[in-house]
DNA sequence: TGGTGTGAAAATGTTCACAGCA
DNA sequence: TGCTGTGAACATTTTCACACCA
């Protein structure tokens, strides 16, 4: 916190923010595609699914990328951001557990266009080795750091069984990697230094669980009073919404 | 807002401890598996990836469900958490797209687990109606209405390519639908008092890739000055972590 | 004139620290 | 005595509203 570099890098962009440009840059690659040159704050927003005033403030802490009276070039804009996120390059990552849900990841295409590159399909299961999936050999596990090694992986994804999550991630951050997206349903344990993000269907169901059941008190009163019924106004787009983690045997 | 409900229901709980309660009913299920019968906030805490301050002040949104000097009762803890979101009793829920990724959500044990159980498998292509993915039939897409009728379905999970997921949602609130997990990389828009929440990997994956960038520069000096490299101590938990989508071809 | 960029206000979320109860 | 439950302080995020400039 120091020393400020000289380079207009090194702003502080609040996490909130960081969250959002990965969906600002799709709807970027969207209006491209629509043949859109330029656009305004509030159709960019549209395009994003949020408000036009939290778009700005959050391209704010970018930079002025914009002109006032005019809007957002779309190209130039789509290059900033991707250069913040840095995703300007490929990033090699490797998959373990290539069960359902591995299958799924690994023939995923928006690794490739999204600045994702898959260099390795691990399983421990032995006699998954030799099997292809998406053009992809399948590898035995034990190789993990020699691929890490060789091909400088930074992110693993962990779609192994929960039981195994947490040796995965110890044998990835011990190889070098240091950013895991983990699948498994399980609180994985890492040294500091290393980012973890979990995604868990069966977290984002109960969220939606949660809410539904909450609509349903409203319109059939039970043992509450009837209340306005305008209550149920709950979101329209798409719920703030935090982590969760899928898999589990799905992944086996 | 106006009348307070005579229960003592109709607490208002923080979106962000919503989104924590699957998680402590995690660990509370691993809890039990190990045989623990009490825990104290601390112990609880350390189990979901929180900390114990945290934790307390969620719980006490729902009630003092603990014992000063002692802690919770894992039970009963268990039961209250489930009560509150909903998940004491099955959701019925529809699956649409069985590409990829609909085949991994449909094999996904922890639906069943967790309060939640597949009646429906759709996809638009007929020539995979007859089809059965995880001993559950694939049906024609056009079956939508007749089954959420018949079996009071609420929530739906789209899983189908980015292209096709408006028309899946338009149709799905059409039918009665209101609460909605989106894998597909694309903003939905649905009327008020509908739920939408969404998965994107390449958006998680993204998010990792602007912290491992920010991490090299620091390691690495690159043309910013040296600076103290303690700031590498980023996340070592769960990253707060926001929404995402996944799918795009990998469910077609 | 029209739309960006941004201070300031409001809302939401997290952490602290300790009163109070079993 | 030990641990919960919670006000109050702090931090982050969102929203407002408007100055400012192409």
């Amino acid at each position: 916190m120091s020393s400020r570099s000289s380079a207009d890098n090194a702003r502080e962009i609040p996490e909130a923010t960081v969250a959002r440009l990965p969906v600002y840059l799709r709807a970027l690659t969207g209006l491209t595609e629509s043949g859109v040159a330029t656009c305004s704050s509030e159709e960019l927003a549209a395009a994003a699914g949020v408000n036009s005033a939290k778009l700005r403030k959050d391209l704010s802490y970018l930079g002025s990328y914009g002109t006032r009276g005019v809007g957002y070039d779309v190209e130039y804009l789509t290059y900033q951001i991707a250069r913040e996120i840095g995703v300007t390059h490929d990033w090699p990552v490797v998959i373990v557990g290539i069960g359902n849900l591995g299958h799924a990841l690994a023939n995923y295409s928006g690794f490739r266009s999204r600045g994702f590159r898959v260099v390795a399909l691990l399983d421990a299961d032995p006699s998954r080795a030799g099997e292809e999936v998406a053009g992809i050999a399948v590898q035995s596990f034990d190789r993990l750091e020699e691929i890490v090694t060789e091909h400088g992986v930074a992110i693993g994804v962990i779609a192994t069984p929960a039981p195994a999550a947490q040796d995965v991630a110890d044998r990835m951050v011990a190889a070098g990697i240091s950013s895991i997206l983990n699948f498994a349903p399980r609180v994985l344990a890492v040294p500091p230094g290393v980012d973890v993000r979990k995604v868990d269907l069966s977290i984002e169901l109960q969220i939606l669980a949660y809410h539904e059941q909450r609509k349903a008190a409203i319109e059939q009163p039970a043992q509450l009073e009837p209340e306005h019924a305008e209550q149920t106004e709950h979101a329209e787009q798409c719920v703030p919404a935090v982590d969760g983690a899928l898999a589990q045997e799905v992944l086996s």
